[in-house]
DNA sequence: CAGTATCCAAAGGGATACTG
DNA sequence: CAGTATCCCTTTGGATACTG
């Protein structure tokens, strides 16, 4: 997304964390998959194709590429006749959990403010 | 960004809210921006231009704007000279508080495990 | 000073078809 | 089934110059 140019006052480590983290939950499609994956656990392919409406193979394929090398996600081929393969959420994905709940909190609160404007 | 299409489990309100509260710190220069405004307080136009390094003054107007129309900030006209315009985070925009930290508590674990891969 | 206007490059994302 | 390949459109953001 760019390189952080700006100098706030917070410490550059915090300044980079933040980045990571939000760039982690940008775009159209990375808290559905996620969310998918929380509540109906283990999920292939085609399974997220067809729960993430609207979305195509080849967005999801690189959306699964990104989340892997963020390790929020286990990528594993199954010895199936036609092959299939499984993701799962990793322990490290869990972590994401305080903030999922802090950005619903806001965004609740956020949503209220703006609708009576 | 685009309307959110998947069907995960949580209620609808939840969902969009989450999605709200993501887009409102997306981009490259919103947290940024909203950083020096805490750290600093009342700033001008020229203030934010000049420590979110990079960013250029077309841009700043949008991202104003935006944080402007989801009540993050208050633009207010002075009645100097050269017009000068302060701009100053709302009591709203410190509802991110904890979702900023939430976000920072997580980045940094990320960022240790994704730089001992 | 605080923006706006124009032009432009790069990234994100969609439609469709194809492959191992 | 699980992707890739192509093509194309939209959005984001940068460079530069200009205005009230």
């Amino acid at each position: 997304m760019g390189k952080l140019k700006c100098e706030p006052d917070p410490s550059i480590d915090k300044r980079l964390a933040l980045r990571d983290a939000i760039e982690l939950l940008s775009g159209k499609w990375k808290v559905c998959i996620l969310s998918n994956l929380y509540h109906r656990g283990t999920m292939r392919f085609k399974d997220i194709l067809e729960t993430s409406k609207g979305i195509t193979p080849k967005v999801l394929s690189k959306e699964l590429q990104h989340l892997e090398d963020n390790l929020m996600i286990t990528r594993t081929v199954n010895n199936t006749k036609p092959v299939t393969v499984s993701y799962a959420l990793t322990d490290h994905a869990g972590e994401t959990q305080p903030v999922i709940s802090a950005l619903i909190l806001f965004g609740l609160s956020h949503r209220k403010k703006i609708k009576n404007k």
